[in-house]
DNA sequence: GTATGTTTGAAACAGACGTTTGATTTAAGT
DNA sequence: ACTTAAATCAAACGTCTGTTTCAAACATAC
């Protein structure tokens, strides 16, 4: 079938463009010719570049949101009552992130940047996107990591979600730069998975600092 | 004298529409309409929007350098030889901040927008820039965080200090939002500085937390 | 095989962009 | 007052943008 073959080729295009230099940055029209399609196909199969945005954005994070969902019903009917801490939680949305990302690496760095890009644009649709489309599972981490912070004031818990989604996303999404630097600085590689592994401890320590209120 | 009238303008302008819509979706015209100016004075006295936008970031960030460079000799000769904590660190880049950004608090918010975004850019010329303009200032800095991290090896305290930089760059640029998304969830107000003191205590146990490798 | 609906193709569209030009005004120096 | 340099202005430049158009190619069904 035609159709589908030049779908995922926009899509393909799209996701690693975006990924090397951001949206505003990335033409239709050198998608269309990594892409090795016709540039009406775009506005053809998507209607604008907006969509083309929401449906990267879309192609990686329905089956990311499943997998979520999926493992954590799996983990609560096999362990119920059981409260996680909030580096499991993590370690169950990390792993989810690895399949979904399975192969292609940037993967990741494009969703990272488009969740960053999503608070960062003023009146921004993708902000609106995400919460519309994707409330329920994005709640039920919340709550779990509600459960795992007892001690922490709603207020405050707030704004250590979002501190750790502001290192997650910059990080995450700068992970090719900043591994280049790290390269220049120590003459030693660093793989992602280390990184990723030095994240979470940190994280974890943050959310469970004592208040600074 | 007209000049520098025509150049603080341009600078307040390109500040305010950049910390509202970023960059790239920031035209010159959009400035120079809000500034009051003739579209031609940005390239007649910048050059290019690339030199306009590192001329912003100089102004916020040259006055900021030399506040925390001031501040730390000031310090270092009154206790000599005092090992300071991360969060005394953090404290005295924030005042210099604070001091910087007096009354405007937007411009906390481009400077921070700016940084993150000088590690968005692939081959950006804003890295290379602050890099090569402001190496003293960051490496001092950079020493104090290592002896206040003597159990750290060099290479994980590269990361954390990058975990650090990117929940401070993702929370400040993106203050009015979140305040935004605050405000609806709470029905509380919520000021800048009451996120500010939240965030110090989440870098600093981050920055202490065990090691993850 | 003809008709129907879908997908491609080359070309053009209108608009926005950063930048440049050259004339005109403003200010400063002598 | 005259000269010279600096600053402003309106207008245009060429280029790139997302989007639209409409004919050609394709597949599908009868």
């Amino acid at each position: 079938m035609a159709h589908s073959d030049t779908v995922t080729r926009i899509l393909d295009s799209a996701e690693s463009l975006f990924a090397e230099r951001g949206f505003a940055e990335t033409s239709l029209r050198s998608i269309t010719a990594q892409a090795e399609v016709n540039l009406a196909a775009v506005n053809y199969h998507f209607g604008s570049k907006k969509s083309l945005i929401q449906a990267v954005f879309a192609r990686f994070f329905t089956p990311f949101y499943q997998m979520v969902e999926a493992s954590l019903d799996m983990h609560e009917k096999r362990h119920p009552e059981v409260i996680l801490t909030v580096e499991e939680i993590l370690r169950f949305v990390s792993r989810s992130i690895s399949k979904v990302s399975e192969g292609d690496r940037r993967r990741l760095a494009i969703f990272m940047r488009l969740l960053g890009l999503a608070y960062n644009q003023g009146q921004g649709h993708l902000r609106k996107f995400l919460q519309n489309e994707y409330r329920a599972v994005s709640g039920r981490v919340m709550d779990l990591i509600a459960k795992a912070t007892p001690e922490l004031k709603d207020e405050e818990r707030f704004w250590r979600i979002h501190f750790m989604l502001g290192a997650a996303a910059f990080t995450l999404s700068n992970m090719e730069h900043l591994r280049a630097i790290f390269e220049h600085d120590f003459d030693t590689q660093c793989t992602e998975e280390d990184v990723v592994a030095m994240l979470m401890p940190f994280l974890g320590a943050g959310v469970r600092a004592q208040s600074g209120l």
